[in-house]
DNA sequence: TATGAATGAGACTTCATTCAT
DNA sequence: AATGAATGAAGTCTCATTCAT
């Protein structure tokens, strides 16, 4: 029994990951059988199931892999004190991402998993930690951000966050499908509209002028 | 003369159709097999293919009539003659649609169609029309609006509406996975949001130097 | 219940019957389904049951047809007292219709029913009933002429029957995939191998020499 | 590696053919089920799947098939120089052939291909191919024969050919439908008419030249 | 470990026939 | 007599998975 060296399982492993990633991405999860990916892979439909053990797990893997990518992609914030300008950087770094060709797979297959995830629990799990992730790193922000009066006080933290989640989601969709979308434009309307959550003037009259003094 | 009126032939092509929805909302398009159709539908395999002559045709079917359903959402803007008063209209129209119970099987369906859409042209073809739809109703609203000073115009009405729109595909699918969205919150969010996108305050120039000396 | 007239009656079989034919012809009867006959008589399924209680009772309804078809044509050998000429007229009437445009449909359908009577007993009882025809037709005809010295003696007449059949329906076949057949070319062949039944020459040896004395 | 040996594939491959031979023979293409040969051959749907990747493909397979075969069978003929003796050796090879009870299976499936081919083109192709072989042999016999006065010479060799393949095609389906063909009375026929095809008595001498003055 | 031939349930669809009208 | 919607068994083929080697 020829206990093959981890490196090599891992490599092994890898080669399959990607190999469904082309097909699933190409044909989706359900056009897309074991022996394609078999094929693609050059491997053997016996070897392939040593290291998954059905196409279902072979899905959750992707979708497990995703996960971890995507934290990689929130850990931009962390730099600035200012919350605002965390925020800036978070927008910022999901609109490259949107638009960065090499994540294309990546995002067409997200969208299988996202029709997935109504089904199978076990994808709706990544799925859904797959939002709670930003969600948890947008609240903060927001909330800060209120403390230091930059964002109202009367909106729920938790809805921004939602609210910019499924914006993000919105233009994965769209940019899936071959929308033709101006990013820069809707960088800046979405910078707009975080403005728009600024505190209401701050009644700008005497008062304020008077508290001046 | 047992031809049947048309109103049950239409009454069957309902019926067929009900079927499909419910089963398609529970399990997809490609985990869902004619025989879970005809089962739910009452009907016999051949019935099922006098009204419609493939799975994919039953499947365009839906998606066709999701198309027709929001051409008469959208229809709600048409009343006010503000725009962004039609906006808001509109606005509270795709969230208040977000949550009605009696559609969550068309937005899980719908999920599933945006899967597919992403390999099969037909189905394309009418998600992208329901894209289209909305924002061409979306654009003349938002550039009679920065005619009218309300809206700035250094942004692009494009990129608003689809903006928008991708906010509330992203909405459909968090709900489609039972996130517990507070859609009072994220209403007055996306128009707080919407303010954003107003003119800079009007340049209070030289009056403004005045008033802070 | 409106009981319609024999005339009527014998009209909608034949219509029935014609479009059958066409259908065969064009397809076969497995690749034909009733739905095109029906389409093609311009009929209702339902009165298509009236008339023939199913697809095999059509098929052999149109055995039976061309069984009387072929009777008339050995018909023809009848007028001639002179058994040679008896059997000219005869092959020259195959060879006639062999190349009759208007027959080619019934002739198509003709080797569908070949293949059809390895497997259903009906169909072939008429097939072979359709070659006893002709044989009962050329055996009494080679005897006479055996009898009159125009044939050798040596040979079985019911074995020259069926040779001169297989001949025709080998024929038809090779009609029947396209293949260029030079009619007269085949006639004249055919002309020359009965010769070849003659008797052998009568020993013109001295016999005769003597018999000249 | 459990890939399997050539021998053994070739062995399997077999063994479906056999078995779709046998069905195919008893019911004809259209009436015999991919589930008959399945159960015929003992193996499972996907493996004869595995071999042959439709039913049509499993058709054409055996149409090859017989016609190697044939190919053998018209080998017999090239032994002789004397053309006479060769086209002799054919037919009688042929006639074996037909009376041969392990091929009647052939035989019968032959037949059911000749209904085929006026709908497959595929098909057709490979029926055709088994016309031109035999032809291809028999015309240079018969031209070489003219060559050398045994057969005479205003007659076309391209018609003789297609004459004997005809009486050929006819005694196969005579034989398929069980019709009692008495093959040595016939083979005395043939050769008989064949001697029919010998030039015209060789001009009766001088003498009658000589007479006429 | 790795192979790939084999499995067999189940997919979609057709079609000869029936029967309420 | 005639209609045509409906039936449902049967058809061809696929594919996730297993297991002897």
């Amino acid at each position: 029994m020829p206990k093959i060296s981890e490196q090599k399982r891992d490599a092994r492993r890898q080669q399959i990951l990607d190999a469904a990633l082309d097909c699933f991405s190409d044909n989706g999860f359900h056009r897309t059988g074991m022996a394609d990916i078999v094929r693609r892979s050059g491997l053997s439909p016996g070897a392939v199931y040593l290291y998954f053990k059905s196409k279902d797990d072979l899905i959750e893997a992707l979708a497990d892999d995703r996960h971890r990518q995507e934290a990689l992609l929130n850990a931009a914030a962390l730099g600035s004190g200012d919350p605002r300008e965390a925020l800036r950087a978070l927008v910022r770094g999901y609109v490259h991402w949107l638009t960065d060709p090499a994540g294309e797979q990546r995002r067409r297959v997200g969208i299988h998993g996202w029709a997935e995830a109504l089904r199978n629990d076990r994808v709706r799990a990544c799925v859904v930690e797959g939002i709670e992730m930003p969600r948890r790193m947008i609240m903060p922000l927001i909330e800060r951000a209120q403390q230091q009066r930059l964002i109202r006080k009367d909106i729920s933290a938790d809805a921004v966050a939602r609210t910019l989640i499924a914006l993000f989601q919105g233009f994965v969709l769209q940019a899936g499908w071959g929308q033709p979308i101006d990013t820069d434009a809707c960088l800046a309307i979405v910078e707009h509209m975080l403005d728009g959550l600024a505190p209401p003037a701050p009644k700008p009259k005497r008062p304020s002028a008077k508290g001046r003094h």
